[in-house]
RNA sequence: GCGCCCAUAGCUCAGCUGGAUAGAGUGUUUGGCUACGAACCAAAAGGUCGGGGGUUCGAAUCCCUCUGGGCGCGCCA
């Protein structure tokens, strides 16, 4: 990586200098961190290290700093000149070569790194109730967790990818009571939900369940004649448990088939009710208690989470007997810990931010590093409909993310979900998402990939809107393998030809490819997807302007399989950022 | 009252963890298709970085404070 390489040689002439008592009055004993940038005005050069932070040291001018270092360094493949504080380097002509070879030969390898050192992480993100359809916030942390977790693997983390499933709660019950009920309207016995508001909260009224229970008719044929035979002013309890069980794997499925569609995919689905079930939440309890951080109060049990930095207790078991829902979590975690995760990422909305430091507390009482949980809050999510907030309320119908993405896609979907950083709300504007205009970013990216796989098209000889199948097919291996074999010697006619607004641009376009090692590690170390989206456009932009200076099917061929070069290296590069985030790139539109 | 997040161009947002003249997209104005996709490109206009203090060679960035907005502060999940 440009970014490092420049960083290590400034680095090292430095450390040099030190030793050598040649650098002012600079000493070992002062530390020192340098940072490489990219000039906003490309006439200082393409990369940058400000030294200026040195001067307070070496107890000279920084200009004077600056030289000193920059005459200790070696150069090659680059320039050096120097303006202010600034060490200014300018890549020379056999660079830039050397960084489309280096793009052909990895591929979409190129970019990946080991940053992560294959630590273990595990990244729990949506975790939802099987009670009901997603709401767009869901859709969010899919997005973002998906995006997320790929950019992380690409950068040498070994990334397990989980989904809590909330499913031991009396949600539960309430669901499989609003079953039962749409079972009982739809095989046409006069029953409904409470009219009363505060009766109807124990139900979940929306008509999803209506086709569930369409399907439980359907299936369950022995059960439905049992149901209708033993039909009463009440639920019967063997039949309310048999629904519930089944709704809640109907919607889980349900639920899953929509995260695959929605290129989110997990290793692993866990169930809460699990932990009840196997005694996972008494031993974490007895472990806890056998830590003495427990004690009575009120007839309930607390956890002195204060005393490790919570600011109060909580409640581990309530005066009724039942865990709350923070028992079975910190048992959750326990049992992430105990598989061996180094870092336990998730993903939570920001309402749960209080939530953190019980948790942290916990993990610390347990015996483990607390910064090994790593809580990424997410802001929420604002829909917006011809230019005004939509407000989930009563009145609207609420909008599930099945409805968003049928109706803007999951390309779409996925990419505005993924655009802003985290820390901000969103603004999901329907209207925009949906358009296939330039407003909309998604379009523009992709736009830029079939443009450019257009040129390699007609490069393997498809005539204007013809599609000769199999044909170019294999000419277009041929220009592949045409390109693949050029030398990096044969790129030097890209600088021979005298267009320097086109050379300007071609350098600008080469440098925001090799950018993408940089972006990915930055994502991943800071775990913001968002700033893929963000590379993705710059680098569309980039090559759009690229089209426009060079035309790349001359005459030519040398200078022809030189620019191809260049538009295969940007395919490369734009698919496999565009995987990164789970958007696809279409080689036509 | 306490805690977390946010406030940057008309609008939506970046700003590389303190550095060169604060940047994109969109919107507005203007120009560019007899060349590989005009779903594109070029140019112009547009800013007291919410207000006020402080830290230092240097602040949109760090600290304090105020204002305005979002979200939390359960023996709910």
């Amino acid at each position: 990586m440009l970014r490092e390489y420049f960083l290590e040689k400034v680095t090292k002439s430095v450390n040099n200098l030190i030793k050598n008592k040649a650098l002012g009055q600079m000493s070992e004993n002062d530390n020192f961190s340098l940072n490489v940038e990219v000039p906003k005005n490309t006439q200082f050069g393409d990369f940058a290290v400000n030294v200026s932070s040195l001067s307070r040291y070496t107890k000279l001018p920084p200009v004077k700093t600056a030289e000193i270092i920059a005459q200790n360094i070696d150069n090659t493949d680059f320039d050096i000149n120097i303006t202010a504080g600034f060490i200014n380097f300018r890549l020379k002509n056999t660079a830039f070569n050397k960084i489309v070879s280096e793009i052909l030969d990895k591929k979409e390898e190129y970019g990946r790194n080991n940053k992560g050192e294959n630590k273990k992480v595990i990244l729990e993100y949506v975790s939802a109730n099987p009670t009901g359809p997603f709401h767009i916030g869901h859709g969010r942390w899919a997005a973002m967790g998906s995006a997320l977790a790929n950019v992380m693997k690409y950068s040498g983390y070994d990334v397990y990818q989980e989904f809590y499933i909330n499913d031991a709660g009396s949600q539960i019950q309430k669901l499989g009571k609003s079953l039962y009920i749409r079972i009982l309207k739809e095989l046409n016995f006069n029953v409904d939900f409470p009219s009363d508001e505060e009766e109807a909260k124990n139900y979940y009224t929306g008509e999803y369940l209506i086709p569930i229970a369409k399907d439980f008719i359907k299936e369950e044929k022995e059960k439905t004649e049992q149901i209708k035979k033993d039909y009463n002013d009440s639920f019967n309890p063997e039949h309310l448990k048999y629904i519930s069980k089944y709704a809640r794997l109907k919607m889980l499925n349900l639920q899953k088939k929509l995260l695959e569609n929605f290129h989110t995919h997990f290793d692993n689905y866990f169930s809460e009710l699990t932990l009840h079930e196997s005694g996972k939440v008494e031993e974490c309890i007895k472990k806890l208690n056998d830590l003495g951080v427990l004690y009575e109060k009120d007839g309930a049990l607390w956890f002195a989470s204060s005393k490790y930095g919570d600011d109060q207790d909580r409640v581990i078991k309530k005066s009724d007997g039942a865990y709350t829902y923070l028992t079975a979590d910190i048992a959750y975690h326990f049992n992430k810990l105990q598989r061996g995760f180094d870092i336990l990422l998730n993903i939570w909305g920001a309402d749960h931010h209080g939530y953190i430091p019980r948790m942290k507390a916990a993990i610390e009482v347990l015996g483990y590093n607390p910064d090994s949980l790593e809580v990424l809050l997410g802001q929420l999510v604002n829909l917006v409909m011809n230019g005004e907030q939509v407000r989930m309320g009563k009145r609207t119908k609420m909008i599930t993310l099945d409805d968003l993405i049928e109706d803007v896609g999951v390309d779409a979907t996925r990419y505005w979900m993924i655009m802003r950083s985290i820390d901000t709300t969103l603004d999901f504007d329907i209207d925009l998402a949906k358009s296939k205009t330039d407003e909309n970013p998604v379009f523009y990216v992709q736009y830029a990939h079939a443009r450019a796989c257009s040129i390699l098209r007609h490069a393997a000889g498809e005539k204007v809107d013809v599609v000769e199948g199999q044909q170019i097919q294999s000419n277009l291996k041929d220009i592949e393998q045409k390109i693949q074999n050029l030398k990096q010697d044969d790129f030097n006619i890209l600088w021979d030809v005298k267009d320097e607004k086109a050379e300007e641009i071609t350098k600008k376009l080469i440098l925001k490819l090799e950018e993408y090692k940089h972006i990915v590690i930055t994502a991943a170390l800071n775990r913001t997807p968002y700033i893929i989206t963000k590379y993705l456009q710059e680098l569309s932009q980039t090559f759009h302007q690229f089209y426009t200076f060079s035309k790349v099917l001359v005459d030519d061929e040398k200078l022809m399989l030189s620019r191809l070069a260049i538009v295969k290296s940007v395919t490369i590069i734009l698919k496999s950022a565009m995987n990164l985030i789970a958007v696809t790139a279409p080689e036509r539109m």
